[in-house]
DNA sequence: TGAAATGTTGGGGCG
DNA sequence: ACGCCCCAACATTTC
């Protein structure tokens, strides 16, 4: 090396002069174990954050009203507790492409960090972004969220393809598991220094200029049912492990019960990760009490199921719109609107079915039980569309997940990955009589005046009939 | 993570 | 005592 020439690294320092790293927000709305958070924090530099709502480059997925409501509460948490590092948030409704294009040429920075998302639209957008900055020498640092160190990695043993059948899948990623890894429920960081670009951006970017949520305030409701962020999420988490695990096995196929641990919206967006639930749960699965630890393996296996579904939608990108199965081509679903609306309005005179959906409309979420026998009646008995339902339930669910709607819809109506076999049709009464034996769920979201409507179609006749339509489709 | 149809078994009533 | 029928309870098969 020549005496006067300055040494790289003294060289790279000198080029950060003045610069800052971009920190983009999506669905990892919290401050710890955030890998993303930390390794802007470790830069050195000043970090800039954004949250980016694109319903454009979204569409048709672009987030649901439910979700919407769900998202604008978790960024207030997620801006407050920012705060406390000298982060702000700063909130911008367009385009992820043009926008953080456009941050990064206007604020100075020279690296940007995020955690990927698997939802087609967003795997096009993230790479999009990586491939233009790395043109323009910006560094790009990605961490992928969940139990999987990277989807595109994990395949068969045997012929190194991605596994298509649930179980296989388990087995291998729970034998994989280290539980010597640890995700903190509290990270230790070190505070932001706040950059001069601040001064200029201050309280520009208001989660307000979002437009999440809806005029007509369908949403106010949801508020007596739901706390959001970080620390109800951990709460949540708490109170499921300390007081409800125990009876999770034998209870959480009773919808009128509360044995589910309630996370699902929390980890949708990230305000806890999977891997700090994990954590929670190895003490008891390696503790000295069977009960505790069949408890913990058994919801282990239940989170597992989105790990796969998101892992699935990585592998399989079109199983957004169209089903795994491609055999089933839209003119095998029938087009019946009315009773499609019946269903969505919980009008189908069937108890279970329609205490399912008035909660769904009152909350924002069902049981999952329900969830399946709903699906069923509407895709198996009345022959319609998965898709139509899974469009209801992204609308109105505040816990709608592309990756787990999708899977779940295909899988209820047979066209999916590791799908129920065609003939598995639900009966909702003798759904009722096993899992609601005293009408405890149904009583309770249904008016006890309600006027019993004959049930809109005969559960007999539309089982055969679907049956039949099956496979007819199975023979083609 | 289903339901219905069909098959099997065994106990009890009864001629 | 025996055979017969009925039927509940359970098991197996089928869709």
């Amino acid at each position: 090396m020549f005496p006067h020439t300055p040494h790289p690294e003294l060289q790279i320092r000198h080029s950060q002069n003045n610069m800052n790293t971009l920190l983009w927000f999506q669905r990892d709305l919290r401050l710890h174990h955030n890998p993303s958070l930390d390794w802007a924090l470790s830069q050195s530099k000043p970090v800039i954050a954004v949250y980016i709502h694109s319903p454009q480059e979204d569409a048709p997925w672009s987030e649901g009203a439910a979700s919407r409501w769900w998202l604008q509460q978790s960024l207030s948490s997620l801006k407050k507790d920012l705060l406390e590092l000298n982060i702000n948030l700063h909130c911008i409704k367009g385009n992820s492409v043009e926008k953080i294009n456009s941050w990064v040429n206007k604020h100075n920075i020279d690296s940007v960090v995020w955690t990927n998302r698997v939802e087609p639209n967003r795997v096009k957008c993230e790479n999009t972004i990586e491939a233009q900055l790395n043109k323009q020498n910006i560094t790009v640092k990605r961490f992928t969220p969940g139990l999987l160190p990277s989807p595109s990695k994990f395949l068969t043993l045997s012929n190194e393809t991605a596994y298509r059948v649930f179980t296989p899948f388990y087995r291998r990623l729970r034998a994989e598991l280290n539980f010597s890894d640890y995700y903190p429920k509290s990270s230790q960081h070190i505070k932001n220094t706040i950059s001069k670009e601040e001064i200029k951006l201050k309280d520009k970017y208001l989660i307000s200029n979002l437009d999440l949520l809806d005029t007509h305030n369908w949403h106010s409701k949801l508020n007596k049912y739901w706390t959001h962020g970080e620390g109800s999420a951990h709460k949540m988490l708490d109170h499921f492990i300390e007081d409800k695990i125990l009876n999770y096995i034998p209870d959480r196929d009773y919808p009128a019960t509360d044995a589910t641990s309630s996370l699902s919206a929390h980890l949708h967006f990230g305000e806890i990760s999977l891997q700090q639930v994990l954590s929670a749960l190895i003490p008891l699965i390696q503790g000295n009490s069977i009960n505790h630890s069949v408890a913990a393996e058994g919801f282990l296996r239940q989170l597992i199921w989105r790990e796969y579904a998101q892992y699935i939608m990585y592998h399989f990108p079109h199983t957004a719109l169209k089903p795994m199965n491609e055999k089933y081509k839209p003119n095998f679903w029938k087009d019946d609107k009315e009773m499609l609306q019946k269903w969505q309005q919980g009008n189908t005179g069937i108890t279970l079915v329609d205490a399912g959906m008035k909660q769904l409309w009152e909350t924002g979420s069902m049981h999952n039980r329900v969830r399946m026998l709903v699906a069923s009646l509407l895709t198996k008995n009345m022959g319609i569309n998965w898709q139509h339902g899974a469009n209801w339930f992204w609308d109105t669910l505040v816990d709608a997940d592309l990756a787990n709607n999708s899977m779940g819809w295909q899988w209820v109506a047979g066209c999916g990955v590791d799908a129920a076999p065609y003939f598995r049709i639900f009966n909702p009464d003798t759904q009722s009589k096993k899992f609601d034996k005293n009408n405890a769920y149904s009583n309770y979201w249904l008016q006890p005046d309600r006027l019993i409507n004959d049930e809109i179609i005969d559960l007999g006749s539309s089982r055969k009939e679907a049956l039949v339509r099956y496979k007819t489709q199975i023979k083609n």
